[in-house]
DNA sequence: GATGAATGAGCCTTCATTCAT
DNA sequence: GATGAATGAAGGCTCATTCAT
């Protein structure tokens, strides 16, 4: 096979894209547009346009717009998970570190660019009134909770304080989630920084003797 | 009484009914309609009719879409503001007194309904791409941010805590947006009883000589 | 009966007009709306609104729009109409003088403002497609084509021209509406005084026994 | 030839069509419209319905219905242009011959048909609330007179004519444009033989030795 | 008589979807 | 695969008309 062949486009795309390509590209302008223009206002043409794509090739890829919107959460969920999955992995055995790793995987760079906070906080407003979005996210963030109550668990009985780690895991599961409502609504006041300092002081908070506000406490 | 004198309609409203008036009912209905139907399905139709009002009477009290929808954030605005500083009114001079009143208040029936929650979530995923509603909502924001910090340094002061007030602040202010839209996003899990007693757990961990997770301790 | 009983308001009307006098007044604000806006932007509020009077109360003394202004057609008729037929009145038995009060008659300052100018071009637009206006218009440009074509024949029997009445008076009829065509299209370059000389110009050239560019030739 | 290879619809239009085709059929389509309903009633379901098109399509190719009329004036104006220059580029180095094509120019059967001059008139009478319309027109105007003037400046100098040549061009300018307006509004009196021997008596009576009502005397 | 809230038909416009090329 | 013209349903908005006060 040749490669050359294939017609190249003034952007250097393949005129022939794979399946996928075209599928992550159109799921990408569609972050990027919701980012923009809000939910409300996000339209098939405008997503087209952002990915330089011809507009009768989104109903091509996906069926509908429904579909490419479930698609693009279906993204940004799966994508959130792995984060959070796998800085786990990398954390290590001891909760606190698996905890920071928790925290700090919330805002990592990849997964917390102002788009896809955006994006989340417009899927957020729309999802009550839409069974389908809830149905998805349901289970995913039951995983996350449980994971986080499992953390929280631990590092209870291994500081032997006295609050119940569910409460704590509450506590945790909704700051982070009002930190990146935070972060969509008030763009100026919140750095990343800001918000990891903000996270570790409740965990300080809550864990005294494992963390402070700056992060964990090393062994 | 001669009822023959004012003919009522069906559903016992007035024909004709004062411009305040009418404006509530529209408003009441646009919470209720983006309660229902999320922000971007919600159309003037669907306010209109449940309202009981034809959809042309929105046009004559508000100008446009756009302006019912900054009258209805705006009377919500309004009214979560009413809401927390009338509690503190309430709350008399001790700090932690001022901190549970401030929040409870967050979980007060008037203002914390199902319908009011959505509405609110709805207006935050869309106020990112509206201009309009960040700077409605930015002062409002920031005077209770204030408020939050000025009695978070006075916890502080009081009790000895080593935490910076406004960490703390952040951390509270943060943990009570989120629990809202964990409200909104998993009904069943989530009561307001359960909301209060995370936010309480929260306030015990940060200012522990002043809380528990039930509640402020009494002097 | 006391004059004073009757309530004044600010501006002095009496709350209670005779019906001939709010007639009239609606009638004026709808040539100037119709002059301001153009016919398809006339509104019935917006002709309230110059008016200084309710919106409902058009559809009191006039029931229909379309009666509004087909009643508002047939004021400018007659006023137009009474207008030439004064001039003409006054205007002695030689057909010289008749003429040239004929077209002065159409620049007279009553009938010929820049508004009313304007509501007659915009009611020729319509009429084509309006049967009641050229059910209207018809008998009197019958009128008072018949009229002018008696005066040119006087004038040509008189003065032994060659023409053919009939062409003369269509001549003459036809730059008239033309000139003010032009006044309303090209407000700058005409003026009232340009007008008339471009009409005794070509009364001139059709009768110079009779006319000069400057008017008739006296006897 | 397969006329199967190319499926046509009943009215054996294509389905798809050039831009430029589409926007041609809609504004003849608009010209229809406007000529039969009036400036004021035409709508845009109607225009469609008359190109046999769907309402959605005019939103594709003109972005609104404002575009949609001024294109459509523009059309009128550029079409009103072409002609007379042709007739003026086609009539020969004599005066006499440039007017007689000019007056002439004026009643040709392709710009002056019963629906476009009725849409003319609808559009004067629009033009005077609509700068728009004025900024397109004037220019044109501008050139039609100056060109107008100037041949009426050679026939005066070749007659040794007393008038002043801008009187007797705006005599034959307000003619003309008033011999639309009787066109219009008296579809029975004027035929364009009637109407051409009257511009042509306007000529004779201004200059009488170039011209008699049946046109120009020849060298 | 007079007012202005209320209604609803009809308009322009947007936009997801389809489909010939 | 890819394009973009074409469709039509549905939305926001205007406005003539009605009617309770």
């Amino acid at each position: 096979m040749d490669e050359t062949v294939k017609p190249k486009r003034p952007d250097g795309q393949p005129r022939k894209a794979s399946r996928d390509t075209r599928r992550q590209q159109l799921i990408n302008s569609t972050i990027a547009t919701i980012g923009r223009c809000g939910y409300a206002k996000t339209t098939l043409t405008e997503v087209a346009r952002n990915a330089g794509l011809s507009h009768g090739l989104i109903n091509f890829h996906f069926q509908t717009k429904e579909q490419l919107l479930s698609d693009t959460l279906l993204f940004l969920m799966n994508e959130y998970r792995d984060n959070w999955i796998r800085a786990l992995h990398e954390a290590g055995p001891r909760p606190a570190d698996q905890l920071a790793a928790l925290l700090r995987a919330d805002f990592n760079e990849v997964i917390c660019t102002e788009e896809k906070r955006t994006a989340w906080v417009a899927f957020w407003g729309e999802a009550q009134s839409r069974p389908v979005y809830q149905a998805m996210c349901g289970p995913m963030d039951q995983e996350y909770a449980l994971r986080l109550e499992e953390i929280c668990a631990n590092l209870v009985s291994e500081g032997g304080y006295a609050m119940k780690s569910e409460d704590a895991a509450r506590v945790l599961r909704a700051m982070l989630e009002g930190i990146w409502l935070e972060l969509v609504r008030s763009v100026s006041r919140y750095s990343l920084a800001v918000a990891e300092r903000t996270a570790f002081t409740a965990a300080a908070a809550l864990f005294p003797k494992h963390f402070t506000a700056g992060g964990p406490i090393p062994a």
